[in-house]
RNA sequence: GGCCCAGUAGUUCAACUGGAUAGAAUAUCAGAUUUCGGCUCUGACGGUUAGGGGUUCGAAUCCCUUCUGGGUCACCA
């Protein structure tokens, strides 16, 4: 990776190469040099070796010879096998850290109006049950990537698009209306999702109840599936919703209202929130101007009998289909209209990034691929950000086995455990009963997002609650903990000490481990941005706060007897913490000050 | 079957996107400490990067191929 060191080395390697070659390099390759060799910063020298045709192991002892006359940084070199490893002098990163000391904010750009505009969609949950394990990965993802989003200068707008129309919500609707004796959230003291959820399963039931009196009746299965009473009826009540049927639409309100109290509850346990909200039924009929467009500029092409297509074969795909015989649209009509009714929304918006599951990838391939044939150049900046599904250690989640996780159960389950743990090793009876219960949470809810977000996005997670929450290793509570020990230790120290040390010399080895630590920091949102993957974050976290933890454990932080030296290694901590506080923030994380 | 994704210590994950001898955590084992078979420290063990071939100074990473697991190929969303 390029850090921070290119811009000192840069300029003196290229001077060399113009002056002595003649040619030009586009970039060099660094790195911190492996814990093996004595030096600090490697670069590897096999790339420019092309370039100039010398010998790997000459150009390397001729640049280190350069680079030892012209930088005072510089203190020696060695060679091995085209590598070159410099030995940098301890001053160079006093100065670097003291460059970064008073950098409020450090790694984070500042948002202001010209800040290009970014829509992150996210959540997107059905409203026919409440939240499970798979959302929590959704929304923690999801927000997490707008806030890297943030951190790298975008104006980011948080949205999702809520599925609130079709036959799901109108089983429900059925089946409550059959059972339900017109219970409520307050009659029933359910959540408001997790009582529409209940009435989805009860239709479920039902329905497969009529399913086996059909059957025995001589029905195939296909056609008793197709035949059930319950069926038609939730199939009807849809056409009545369609027709906007007063009675219809006021039930579907209600209930959907429940269910959205019963997310917000979620949510604000979960720590996420939104900007705007797209609902599907007010956007299940876009796009079908955009059909007109495409078949007018020949995109598109219509079959005998009226229905829309486009042909994607030569791209390696199928033909795809984009309206219906009977005129109406599909999933991807309105994806299309939606797309195009957000940038009528917000004209400036400079991308869009679409947290959905893997499954969809064709999806999106599909949607954006559309998107650039009709010509529109926003359509590059489209993103989506797929990510794999979370299986537990007793298999997959089935929600039709019952073997989904509840998201509110699963947090509750986390912060009992987080209490269980706490009490067991914390010292916190200091703290009120209040107090405790937010540590608790903050622990739970801090551990969950670490885990999940610590794994490529792309790759299937195996969610095991019980070492997720772990006080050790390389988890969440973990990093939480590095952060209260140092805020304490702050509190412990002299304020008075900290005066200059500009003229500090000398660094303990692990110091400047630390240092170079931080120095990566800035590079690592970048990346994190780049990719849209929070995980980067995580482990670049975790490195941190382990080196951090050498340093504290075989430096005294507080003990030394020089006071420029004590100074520095207080302000050294303090700006850890801010590091480990702000990237924390970045996967929507909190840190506390003591736990 | 076509297309897409993944396959790395026993397990859960890394590896700065082509760099040096593939790293952590956890589990296991050994030692230290200890009025707990708990906690905490120290160390060890653990790898043909699923298999095979290729590209080059250099491959877990790129290309080809085989295998395994998952996803997707609806006038569902």
């Amino acid at each position: 990776m390029n850090i921070n060191y290119s811009e000192h080395f840069t300029p003196i390697l290229n001077h060399f190469f113009q002056s002595q070659h003649n040619v030009t390099i586009e970039s060099y390759e660094f790195q911190s040099t492996r814990k093996e060799f004595e030096g600090d910063l490697t670069l590897v020298v096999f790339p420019l070796v092309r370039q100039v045709k010398i010998r790997p192991d000459d150009l390397a002892n001729t640049l280190g010879n350069y680079l030892l006359n012209e930088l005072e940084a510089v203190l020696n070199f060695n060679v091995v096998k085209g590598f070159l490893n410099l030995v940098l002098s301890d001053a160079f990163y006093v100065e670097q850290f003291l460059k970064i000391l008073n950098i409020s904010n450090y790694g984070h750009q500042i948002i202001n109006d010209v800040s290009p505009i970014v829509m992150v969609e996210f959540s997107s949950p059905n409203t026919n049950k409440p939240l499970h394990l798979g959302h929590i990965r959704n929304n923690v993802l999801g927000y997490s990537v707008a806030k890297i989003l943030e951190a790298n200068g975008k104006k980011v707008i948080k949205t999702q698009i809520i599925n609130d129309r079709g036959i799901h919500i109108c089983k429900s609707m059925i089946a409550w209306e059959k059972f339900g004796n017109q219970e409520t959230p307050s009659s029933s003291d359910l959540k408001g999702d997790q009582l529409v959820g209940k009435y989805y399963v009860k239709f479920d039931v039902e329905y497969k109840k009529e399913i086996t009196t059909l059957t025995k009746q001589g029905y195939s299965e296909e056609e008793a599936k197709q035949n059930a009473p319950l069926l038609l009826e939730a199939q009807d009540m849809l056409r009545r919703w369609e027709d906007n049927d007063l009675a219809v639409h006021k039930l579907w309100r209600t209930m959907n209202d429940w269910v959205y109290q019963g997310f917000e509850v979620t949510y604000a346990s979960l720590g996420v929130s939104f900007d705007s909200y797209y609902y599907e039924s007010e956007t299940y009929l876009l796009g079908k101007n955009i059909i007109k467009k495409g078949l007018k500029d020949q995109v598109f092409f219509k079959k005998d009998d009226g229905s829309v297509w486009i042909d994607l074969t030569a791209e390696g795909l199928d033909e795809k289909l984009l309206l219906r015989s009977d005129g109406t649209s599909v999933y991807m009509t309105q994806d299309l209209g939606t797309a195009q009714k957000r940038l009528e929304d917000i004209p400036q918006l400079k991308g869009m990034v679409y947290t959905v599951g893997n499954e969809q990838d064709y999806h999106f391939k599909v949607l954006f691929l559309i998107l650039k044939k009709l010509g529109f150049d926003w359509a590059e900046a489209l993103h989506h950000l797929s990510y794999g599904m979370v299986d537990l250690p007793s298999g997959k989640m089935k929600s039709r086995e019952g073997t989904v996780v509840d998201a509110d159960d699963l947090i509750k389950g986390m912060i009992s455990q987080a209490k269980t743990i706490s009490e067991s090793v914390g010292k916190l009876d200091s703290l009120n009963d209040n107090e405790k219960t937010t540590l608790h949470e903050t622990i739970a809810l801090g551990a969950l997002k670490y885990y999940i977000l610590k794994v490529d996005p792309k790759k299937r997670i195996l969610f095991d609650p019980e070492a997720s929450i772990d006080f050790n290793g390389n988890t969440g509570p973990f990093i939480q903990y590095t952060h209260a020990r140092i805020k304490t230790l702050i509190l412990k120290s002299d304020k008075d000490l900290l005066e200059s040390f500009e003229s500090l010399t000398e660094l303990d080895i692990r110091e400047k481990e630390v240092i170079k630590q931080l120095e990566i920091y800035p590079e690592i949102i970048i990346l994190a941005g780049k990719q849209y993957n929070p995980a980067l974050i995580a482990n670049y976290l975790y490195d941190l706060v382990k080196s951090y933890n050498t340093f504290y454990q075989n430096v005294s932080v507080l003990g030394s007897t020089d006071i420029t030296q004590k100074a520095f290694r207080v302000a050294l901590s303090e700006k850890v913490a801010e590091v480990i506080a702000n990237a924390s923030n970045l996967l929507g994380i909190d840190v506390p000050n003591r736990m």
